[in-house]
RNA sequence: CUAUGGGUUAUU
């Protein structure tokens, strides 16, 4: 059965899931670690809510989950924001009292609850955690005051986590970086930036990135370019978020050069740009140019319009008064319109 | 040495 098992994981771990499923399927017994690995198969995949359909199947079938597969199960709540679900995980788990003080468990909980929205039960159990919280705990409470609106709390978890001695890592950071950008805080920004020189984590191209991202976003476009331009390396993800500051504040002009420039050292566009380049249309009421724009996308660029482009299309003539030849588009669409 | 915890850019 051990043979088994690692045979499905093996699959699992190179990426191949069907083929995991069917080992799986012609197992001649499978125990909570078979069905744990399928599990962890379709989470690592995205397919969360056939990870979650396993977890039932499996208890049909009479095998009892462990704190393993529990603890795979949240983070497919945590993926989908399926509160409920991880509630009834969270109550299921046996030595409750005791697994959340376990900082493996008690994270995925925090995770999980600050993921769907609940900051107060993961706050509550993050309180609970006392002397063992590390970065990544720590991280995950960041990330949920973040992710749900609540920049300040992010920033004040931020610098108490400091004033504790856990030290930020690269992940940290770039939560810390965004909560800066979600409120506008510049000056604070400016702060957490200086940090990150001081640890030269600037070479990291994802923390290098997001600083880029949170001067644009709090509309310090120049000293968003001060960080671009020290940049170790430049990818389309160093462009785009300078390419959506100007975007954003309506420098469709200043927007397009920086395209242009992009491309002239040999980098292409993505679809984020021009998600960017219409967004920019959009706001400056260009709604003649986004058609140029649109084409040259699949023309001379290769991208296939996904529905956030098509999207944008409606966006602009909407915003246009064109209401007429929105309802054209999304009609004409060939995608499901969302 | 068969399974488990946190990550950047864009439209509405």
């Amino acid at each position: 059965i051990a043979v088994g098992n690692a045979v499905v994981d093996m699959y699992v771990k190179c990426g191949s899931l069907a083929a995991a499923r069917e080992v799986f399927d012609i197992l001649r017994e499978r125990d909570v670690i078979s069905w744990t690995t399928l599990i962890t198969g379709y989470l690592e995949h995205g397919c969360c809510e056939a990870a979650l359909e396993c977890f039932e199947q499996m208890r049909l079938e009479g095998i009892h989950p462990n704190i393993v597969t529990i603890i795979s199960s949240l983070n497919s709540c945590s993926n989908i924001g399926a509160t409920e679900k991880g509630r009834i995980l969270h109550a299921q788990i046996e030595d409750k009292e005791y697994f959340e003080k376990d900082l493996v468990v008690g994270t995925a909980l925090v995770n999980m609850y600050a993921k769907c929205g609940s900051l107060a039960m993961a706050q509550k159990l993050f309180d609970n955690l006392k002397e063992t919280r590390d970065v990544i705990l720590w991280t995950a409470m960041i990330e949920g005051y973040m992710d749900h609106g609540y920049g300040e709390a992010a920033l004040k978890c931020f610098t108490r986590m400091q004033l504790e001695g856990v030290p930020p890592d690269m992940f940290t950071f770039v939560c810390g970086l965004k909560a800066c950008s979600s409120i506008g805080a510049t000056e604070k920004g400016q702060e957490i930036h200086a940090e990150i020189e001081r640890l030269g984590m600037t070479v990291n191209s994802l923390v290098g990135n997001t600083l880029v991202d949170m001067y644009a976003k709090c509309d310090q476009l120049i000293l968003a370019r001060q960080v671009f331009d020290k940049l170790p390396t430049r990818d389309v993800d160093s462009w785009n978020p300078l390419i959506a500051g100007h975007a954003n504040v309506g420098d469709i002009g200043d927007a397009l050069h920086l395209v242009e420039n992009m491309c002239r050292e040999g980098i292409m566009p993505d679809p984020v740009t021009f998600v960017c380049v219409l967004s920019a249309c959009g706001h400056t009421g260009m709604s003649e140019k986004s058609h140029t724009y649109f084409e040259a996308m699949s023309k001379d660029f290769g991208i296939v319009p996904a529905l956030v482009h098509h999207n944008s299309m409606v966006d602009i003539h909407c915003r246009t008064g064109q209401l007429d030849k929105a309802r054209v588009l999304i009609q004409k669409m060939p995608l499901s319109p969302d």
